[in-house]
DNA sequence: TCCCGTCAATACACTACTGTATGGTTGGGC
DNA sequence: GCCCAACCATACAGTAGTGTATTGACGGGA
């Protein structure tokens, strides 16, 4: 009746533990108690901690890269696409990013493959903002500006619901896309 | 010779190596290691390790509103006062605010000082916007989006010398910063 | 049915850190 | 010169986590 474990099983759980409880979650013990099974399992399924952690980084790695996925598709216009992914990733639900984020600071593996998704990202808002028909280096800038401010949420989920909603962040994203006739 | 250290020492030497190698690092015997010093000399001037952690943050905080005052008293405008404090919030050395964040992802206690201090920052800047001319919730709006540019430049700094420079900042804070004629 | 591969429990040795107790050293006031 | 306070070392017990070795349960295929 107590089904048998899978590696995935300890991947998928520790994840979500990860995005709960923070990168000090990511321990042996503490996760087989939660899972009250004992430790045998997990040593069972993974050579060492860090190689679980790997399998965690890895699982993650997938997750961000299918999340860009889905947004470029559907959409029939760079315009289309663009706004699309604008209002992803300004009402999503950011647990995640915070958690991975934070576990990347004090982990230099896990803080190189964040910078390989973040420059993925970019350079894609990018491409995108190219095709729309901005300069490459008036595009590299917004890209960058725009997913700082995405960062910058991910950073501070608390002002949401005190003044900034969709609504706002759609209106700021638009006027971070305005062409500049004048250089004040 | 080798000079007695006193409770400032301790915290100093706790918050740089907060900065260098994160919030793992704030534990009494590595710290008394590398201080070559045994936990005898911590044990005397902290209570426990508790009383240590929170003594570093209330360090950190003195420094981060420290860091805003600086920036008011000296410019004449308030227009004055916005750019200068967009300049040094975007070409400043951001270590600490990503140690502190990576910090306030596994504990809940700094986590809310940390909300105070971002509060603050926002309202000023919000306050700053006020006396230019915007409208009290456009002000919040840009204020928010400009701290989350911020915050963005602090989870993300490896863009940095890669067209991205403080010229390139303030190009997009002014684009921020421009009034909307027609909403569109 | 037997056996093997998969998965898990238990026990053990080991490491890292905490906090306490106790005693040692040093310097300044008297 | 004495003495107290500030400061530090050492030794100890306790806790939490790692990794290993050994054994046990359980199901499917020959």
């Amino acid at each position: 009746m107590t089904k048998k474990l899978r590696k995935s099983d300890w991947l998928d759980f520790g994840l979500k533990r990860l995005v709960k409880s923070g990168p000090g979650a990511l321990k042996a013990e503490p996760l087989a108690k939660a899972m009250k099974v004992s430790r045998g399992s997990f040593y069972w399924h993974f050579e060492d901690i860090e190689s679980f952690r790997r399998g965690i980084l890895a699982l993650w790695r997938e997750k961000a890269t299918q999340h860009v996925v889905y947004a470029v598709n559907d959409e029939p216009s760079s315009e289309d696409s663009l706004c699309r992914l604008l209002s992803i990733a300004f009402t999503s639900e950011l647990d995640m990013e915070r958690a991975i984020r934070a576990w990347a600071m004090q982990d230099p593996d896990v803080s190189a493959i964040v910078e390989d998704v973040d420059a993925e990202r970019v350079e894609y808002i990018k491409s995108l903002l190219a095709e729309i028909g901005y300069e490459p280096d008036d595009a590299r800038m917004r890209a960058v500006f725009l997913y700082w401010a995405f960062l910058g949420q991910v950073s501070m989920p608390s002002v949401r619901g005190k003044g900034i909603d969709a609504d706002g962040s759609a209106k700021m994203a638009r006027l971070l896309l305005q062409r500049v006739d004048q250089a004040g």
